[in-house]
DNA sequence: GTAGGGTTAG
């Protein structure tokens, strides 16, 4: 019954788009004489993310190469982070344009490449963009490693990022504080605060820790609601006569917020005004969104009047926690309030500001005005965020409007946004409601075209869409599905089917 | 781009 299904998803259902004309015309003029080049504006990015998209590998080369289009790595980095959600493709650009005759790659292009092989976990690849930046004397720099060694953590290898650092000086890099700073709050970051305490331990007489090393240390145990290690570990830099700043405190101020501890907060709070610290605007901001996630709103915003009256200016941030509170403790009414007085002041919302309105919306069932704050945010210069759209994506398939989910999805598809992981987990999720067998088939296509792309899906989420299939009378598909797993066997040999 | 505040559920 596929003629219920509305226009805007019907890429899924359909084969993917042949080879189409390269270049939207006039968004970009491809010319055989170099003395015309073009020049840039601000389309042509996300003409060739589209072009990227659409084209056949086979042709993409030619089309990249032709002479006249001139290519600067401020571009290629904008089209990399367009395709940033379709990992293969933004691979596929990359690897045809470093064939390209004249044009080179910058560092920043090969890092960007670098983060996205890695994310896929293909760390083969991730080092042969290295081992190429090297032939070219482009790099390695000590932020390729920390990209690497990042990825490497959070793909649970945390011992291979720290053999990593520890190898940098093979690769002709000095082992310094910042690398070393680097590698603790990658590993502190990924929660894997122990294993960056333990290196600190053995190597902070040889690289001579700073009080960037221990606060980020700190933050560490204050992420893994550890305050009492983050106390002691404040304690020993006085001790080995390293100065505490406004950051060591904030840290310890969030640490006590996040682990729920509001009246030791309070009273670290106090301690820092007695010892005569300059409370800045982190510091309110901290307590404003504190005081308000746990539960005491009144105290949130009695801690931004008195901000205001100390004669430090609220920031967006500042703007940003109080609203997120009003919106879970209080009334979204308020909380957009709060949003117009600041835009009112001459703030300027960003997308953080409206991601926490719409969602704040959503919640309480008002998609309308939700969509209509979307609508407003190009008057601010901002376009919706996947996060954006994967929130009232989510909220649309929990209201079980899944059509009108299904066609939020399909405006990403159009190339502004690509959808990314949690989107395909939300809406293959949602396609089990209705309990229909068409939507076990978009499930189908859904889960082909995120493996497609890239992403990972949980063994859960396989399984489920299968069985969904086999039992829906789909067994075609179900094989169809199944043969995926051979073609890309190496990356989804967790799932073990 | 060595560290601190603001965005994902109940």
């Amino acid at each position: 019954m596929f003629h219920r299904v509305s226009q805007s998803h019907l890429h899924l259902l359909l084969p993917l788009p042949k080879h189409r004309f390269p270049f939207p015309r006039n968004a970009i003029t491809i010319t055989d004489e170099p003395q015309q080049q073009p020049s840039l504006t601000e389309t042509d990015d996300a003409a060739i993310a589209k072009l990227v998209l659409e084209s056949d590998p086979r042709s993409l080369s030619e089309s990249l190469t032709k002479p006249g289009f001139q290519w600067t790595p401020e571009l290629v980095n904008k089209v990399l982070k367009r395709l940033w959600n379709h990992g293969p493709k933004a691979l596929q650009f990359f690897k045809h344009l470093d064939r390209h005759p004249t044009y080179i790659h910058s560092t920043s292009s090969f890092h960007h490449a670098i983060d996205i092989a890695a994310r896929m976990r293909d760390y083969n690849v991730a080092w042969a963009f290295l081992g190429r930046m090297k032939s070219l004397r482009l790099g390695p720099t000590p932020r390729t490693f920390a990209i690497i060694a990042e990825r490497y953590v959070s793909g649970g290898k945390a011992h291979r990022a720290v053999k990593v650092f520890l190898s940098m000086h093979e690769h002709g890099l000095r082992q310094d504080l910042n690398s070393f700073n680097t590698i603790l709050d990658v590993l502190c970051k990924s929660k894997r605060v122990e294993m960056a305490h333990n290196l600190f331990k053995v190597f902070r007489g040889r690289f001579k820790a700073d009080t960037v090393s221990y606060n980020i240390i700190a933050n560490g145990y204050c992420l893994i609601k550890r305050t009492p290690m983050a106390l002691q570990i404040l304690k020993e830099m006085v001790e080995r006569g390293i100065n505490p700043s406004m950051v060591t405190y904030n840290t310890l101020l969030k640490g006590y917020f996040r682990n729920n501890q509001l009246r030791e907060a309070w009273e670290f709070y106090l301690e820092m005004k007695k010892r005569k610290c300059e409370i800045d605007v982190v510091t309110y901001t901290t307590m404003i969104h504190g005081f308000g996630v746990g539960g005491e709103v009144k105290k949130s915003r009695r801690v931004f009047d008195e901000m205001v009256r100390e004669g430090v200016v609220p920031n967006v941030a500042s703007f940003n926690a109080l609203i997120q509170v009003l919106c879970k403790k209080d009334s979204v009414e308020n909380a957009v309030l709060v949003f117009e007085e600041m835009v009112r002041k001459g703030g300027v919302p960003n997308l953080i500001s409206y991601n926490v309105v719409i969602r704040g919306l959503c919640h309480v069932g008002d998609m309308e005005k939700a969509l209509k704050f979307m609508g407003r945010m190009e008057k601010h210069g901002l376009q919706p965020s996947v996060q954006t759209y994967n929130v009232v994506i989510r909220y649309f398939c929990d209201a079980g409007e899944i059509e009108k989910a299904l066609e939020m999805f399909g405006k990403m598809g159009d190339g502004s946004c690509l959808p990314n992981l949690d989107t395909y987990n939300v809406l293959i999720s949602a396609m089990f409601v209705r309990k229909k067998c068409e939507d076990l088939v978009v499930a189908g296509k859904l889960l082909i075209e995120m493996v497609d792309r890239g992403f990972l899906p949980r063994k859960f989420t396989f399984n489920r869409v299968l069985n969904g299939l086999v039992l829906t009378g789909n067994q075609d598909f179900a094989q169809e599905i199944l043969r995926m797993q051979s073609k890309y066997g190496r990356v989804l040999r967790h799932l073990k089917l």
